[in-house]
DNA sequence: TATTATTTTTAGACAAGTCTAAAAATATAT
DNA sequence: ATATATTTTTAGACTTGTCTAAAAATAATA
C-alpha cells in the first residue's frame, strides 16, 4: 500500500508530465507539493525503489506504468466526488476540492465503480475535465480556449485551466459557466482583452488571463 | 486540527465510556485501538495537553465536553457514510464499516449536513445504530436483546451490538436483518439457545451467542 | 500484611516525512 | 572556457506515532 504522502507525490508528476516535458524537475514537484526540493528528492528515491517512477540523479523523473495508473486512479476518483458532491449536494464548483482531495485516497475500485454507476457515468467533472474510464483511459477534449476566438465567432465553455477559487467564482459572477454560450463582440489589440456576450444576454469584458483560461469548443 | 489517529483514540474512548465504567483503561484502549498500552499512554498524555481528555496516572481517562462533542461527530459522520454506501451505492451492511473508518474523518460541519440532508435525515445507520443529529444528541433504543425473549414472545430486529463481518453475514443468510419479525419458539434451558421463526417463515435454530448480540422491539 | 500478579508508565529506539544548511552537479552568461 | 547562478542532492536534525524492555504503581492472593 503506498501512503497519502506517496500518492500526492505521483499525483503532481503525472501533472506535471506532458508529451514535451522530458522529466518532471524535482523544483516543480516541489512547487506543485509546496513543500521543499530536498523533501522531494527523498520521496522520489523512496517512490524509484517502489518502481512507480524512473529516476536518474539531476534528470529529473518519469512515471512508470505501475506508476501512471495509480496517479490516473486517483485523478478518476477525485473528479467523480467532485461530480457527487456538486450534483448529489448541492455545492458549487469552487467549493469542492479541498473534499475531493481527502475523498480520492479512499481506494477501492468497488468503491469507485458504484460511485460512477451511481452518478450514471459522467464524462467530465464539474470544471469539465475528463474522467477516466475504469480503465485508465482519458478522453480529453482539445485545447481551444477563449482567447483563441475572434471577433465574431461564438462558442460553448466546456471547462477551466485555472481552478482556483477566486478564478471560478469570477467566472460564476459574469455567467461563465459550463455549457454558457459565448459571442466575441471585439478584441482589443493592446492586451488582448475582448468584449463578449454571454447566453445571448449580458455583455461582459474580460482580460486576456481569463480568456486565456476557458476552455470552449467552438460553434458556428 | 487533530489528526486521523487523535480522532481514532477519541472514538475508542468514547465508545469504551458508560455511566457504570468511572475512567477507560488504558488496557482497554489498546486493546480497541489495536496498539500498545505505551502507545496509548503516549497518546493520553497529548490528548490531555489538547484538553480533550482528563487523565490522572494510573486512573484511567474520561473525555471533556469538546473530546466527546469531536467523537460524537466522527461517529455522526461514521453512520452518515455508512447510509449513503448501502442506500445509495448498494453496499451490504457486512461491507461498508471500513470505508466508513475513512470517510469519518473529513472533517466538515458542512458536509456533513449536506449529506445528512441527501439522506433525508436517517435516524439509524444499516446496523440499526443510532445516528446524533446536528448537535450531537443520540437518541439510543433501549437495549432489549433477542436473548431477553422467553417463549411464545415476538419482537422485531432493530439492531446488533456485534458489527463483525462474520456475524452479519450469518444473521443475514437466516433473514435476520434489520425489520425481520421474530417469534420465539422454544428455549433450551442447557444452553440458551433457541429455536425461532423469522418473518411466519422461516424456522432457524439460533445460539446465545446469536440472540444476546441481536436488538429487538418487543411486539406482541 | 507480605507476596505475587497485573496494569500502567517511563526511557530509549525506530520509521516516515519534513526541514535547514551545505555540498555537488548542471545551466547560464560573459 | 571560465565564472556565476541555479538546481539538485546530501547530511543531519526534528516531529509524530509507534515499539520493546524495564521500572513503578496498583490490584489480587495467600
Amino acid at each position: 500500500m503506498n501512503s497519502f504522502t506517496e500518492e500526492n507525490y505521483l499525483k503532481a508528476i503525472f501533472k506535471l508530465s506532458s508529451p514535451k516535458v522530458n522529466g518532471v524537475s524535482t523544483n516543480a514537484i516541489a512547487e506543485e507539493i509546496q513543500t521543499k526540493a530536498s523533501s522531494v528528492t527523498d520521496m522520489i528515491k523512496k517512490l524509484s525503489d517502489k518502481k512507480l517512477v524512473k529516476y536518474k540523479k539531476y534528470q529529473g523523473v518519469h512515471l512508470t506504468k505501475k506508476g501512471k495508473e495509480i496517479a490516473v486512479s486517483i485523478i478518476r476518483n477525485h473528479r467523480l466526488w467532485e461530480v457527487f458532491l456538486v450534483e448529489k449536494l448541492d455545492f458549487k464548483w469552487d467549493e469542492v476540492h479541498d473534499f475531493a482531495e481527502e475523498l480520492e485516497h479512499i481506494k477501492s475500485d468497488e468503491l469507485t465503480n458504484r460511485l460512477d454507476a451511481f452518478l450514471e457515468f459522467p464524462k467530465h467533472d464539474p470544471h469539465g475535465d475528463p474522467i477516466p474510464d475504469k480503465d485508465g483511459n482519458i478522453y480529453n477534449h482539445k485545447d481551444i480556449t477563449l482567447s483563441d476566438l475572434k471577433s465574431a465567432e461564438k462558442g460553448i465553455v466546456v471547462g477551466v485551466k485555472e481552478h482556483s477559487k477566486s478564478y471560478l467564482n469570477y467566472l460564476e459572477s459574469v455567467n461563465l459557466v459550463l455549457g454558457a454560450e459565448i459571442k466575441v463582440n471585439d478584441v482589443i489589440d493592446f492586451d488582448h482583452s475582448m468584449s463578449i456576450t454571454v447566453n445571448q444576454k449580458k455583455t461582459a469584458n474580460i482580460s486576456h488571463q481569463v480568456s486565456k483560461n476557458l476552455l470552449i469548443k467552438k460553434t458556428d
